[in-house]
DNA sequence: TTTTTCAACGAAAACGTTTTCGATTTTACC
DNA sequence: GGTAAAATCGAAAACGTTTTCGTTGAAAAA
């Protein structure tokens, strides 16, 4: 059962391909007589354009590349669901694939995307990565490439991010707020621009509060991943330490779960003993045990507003005009939950 | 910065096209001496084939589609996550749809997807879906269909599945070995094969251990999804009822997340008071507090399986040889958790 | 030497579309 | 009736590959 071609059109009305072509299109320079007549039998045909031919001709493939640290993961779900949608509305489809947080297989990733002729890239960067080769080498091939949430500041191209300082500060003010003197941080990996501004912002709210900033309150993770265990790890060493902390900012939801789950084992009351506060605003923060007071980050807008102004510049590199990259800032709130006083 | 192309290649060596595209693909007419030389040529020029060009000739695009109900759940993102790192082992990109469990729009990306012509279409089915015209549309077109956990038994394809029956069988077993004596169900929507299945091996449980079966203790979901909220209130439904129940086997891990939060705001202890099973083994049933007895379900596994038995027969039509649709079930285990007693 | 075989290459068609540009016909205008 | 303008169409090139089939020249066999 072969697909039908314009050709076949062209042959049973009698007519050229050309004109079929056209008709389709509705050129002006065809007649409403035989535009009606190839419309008509193409429908019944079930005509559909092989788009392999039409990508061939116009150089573009109506698809983007997306790539993320991880799929399996509550913040970039929503921003793939916020990309797939809105891409789906200018009718571009979307081909996912994962960096793992290696810097080795993300640049393999990018280049897989180059290969196909995706007609533009969004990325959130890996942990690990500190070289930006490959992604300088999409941009001069003049494809679009958009990073968002994980960004390399060196990089020029737009961003989408939210102010993790900002937040972050938020956040710890929060904590100060209610009467927390003594906070340390769980800051995740080394790295990303993420956990170097949140850890800023934290240090910023301290110092603007009078507060002193201990190094020693600040817990990196081991590995490159903001993990269940590495929240449990981090609150037991806490615990042991005994540095009569009263308050945590946390890098991440998931360590925060990992660390009530620690302090709950050992018997330290939330928020009596000690104050918590995330980041994200997982679903999960929102039904676990004490709920969890955390930043909320717009993962759907993100992805959203990510595909949009890849839009942009996809149509901006079509009609030929220069756009300069943008960064753009989206907004967080303090969602006040149960693991911080009030 | 125009892509290079075999003709250029062509052109500086003073060959002919032909004859760099065998040399590049180790033809064995062509001498090694040339062969040599254009592969250098490709590599220093950075010589990438022109996807649109090479599907157009061989008609494939090393490309699949992927239709899931949601994007943003626990279980598919493991089902994407395996997809994915199966089809890249064989050089296929993955293309991702969302049905939003709405059945026109299902239909809607299963045409999207013929039409972008990928050479195979993987789906797990909108839990309102109860024509499948589109997908026998797909099968009739010679295009490889594979259906994974939600599926329709009236399609001729490949799926790949679990025994949704004998795992909620061993879910109610273990409710009734613990000491149950009355057991309700929380079935989720009507439609989907694995409602139906689900409460099939609930009751056939109960019967098997002489236990009567009471309809009135199945409690249905108004809408199509499984939600936190259908939990919550099917919970507080079966409190206000006071039918002596005290044990739950809940479809979903979401909805008996649901469930245990709004027992926990009425102060029923569980599992003293009720004990609760729910289905798939989020990550999340393992942190919540009391942590949820569950079935686990092979997500990532049930992922490759589906890829893996796609590639088979995009395969199989390739070499024009026939292949008979398989049915691969997947196992599945109890997790023991908090949630019952023991 | 003549014939046969084989190694190495290239011309050309094909995949199905889009678009430019020229050709033809019809209509409008004086 | 003649010319100009507008309407309608189609030929052909192009996009970049892949693959079939011939052609050439040289080596091997006779």
């Amino acid at each position: 059962m072969k697909p039908v071609t314009l050709k076949e059109i062209a042959e049973k009305l009698n007519i050229s391909v050309t004109t079929v072509s056209k008709a389709l299109k509705d050129y002006s320079d065809v007649s409403p007589k035989t535009k009606a007549l190839v419309k008509e039998l193409a429908a019944t045909l079930n005509y559909t354009p092989n788009s392999f031919a039409v990508n061939l001709r116009t150089k573009e493939s109506k698809t983007i590349g997306l790539v993320i640290p991880e799929v399996v993961h509550h913040f970039f779900s929503n921003v793939i669901k916020g990309i797939i949608s809105e891409a789906e509305k200018e009718g571009y489809l979307v081909i996912i694939l994962q960096s793992n947080e290696s810097y080795e297989l993300e640049k393999k990733q990018v280049e897989l995307l180059m290969s196909h002729r995706v007609d533009g890239i969004l990325i959130s960067l890996a942990n690990g990565t500190a070289d930006f080769k490959h992604l300088n080498a999409v941009i001069e091939h003049d494809k679009p490439l958009v990073m968002f949430d994980k960004i390399a500041k060196l990089v020029k191209c737009s961003k989408i991010i939210i102010d993790d300082q900002k937040a972050a500060y938020m956040a710890t003010q929060h904590l100060i707020d209610t009467g927390c003197k003594r906070i340390a941080h769980f800051r995740g990996p080394l790295l990303p621009q993420n956990s170097i501004d949140r850890f800023l912002g934290y240090k910023k709210a301290l110092l603007d509060n009078g507060m002193e900033y201990d190094p020693s309150l600040v817990y990196l993770n081991d590995c490159d991943e903001n993990s269940f265990d590495d929240g449990k790890m981090n609150a037991a060493k806490l615990y042991q330490e005994q540095k009569g902390v009263d308050g945590i900012f946390i890098n991440t939801d998931m360590v925060a779960i990992g660390a009530i789950s620690e302090f709950n084992r050992l018997g330290v009351k939330i928020p009596e003993e000690i104050s918590i506060v995330g980041f994200s605003n997982w679903f999960m923060s929102s039904v676990i045990s004490p709920t969890i007071t955390t930043i909320d980050q717009p993962g759907y807008v993100m992805g959203q507003t990510a595909f949009k102004q890849l839009y942009k510049e996809i149509k901006a590199i079509k009609n030929k005009t220069m756009l300069s990259p943008e960064i753009i800032q989206l907004e967080t709130a303090l969602v006040k939950r149960e693991s911080t006083k009030n």
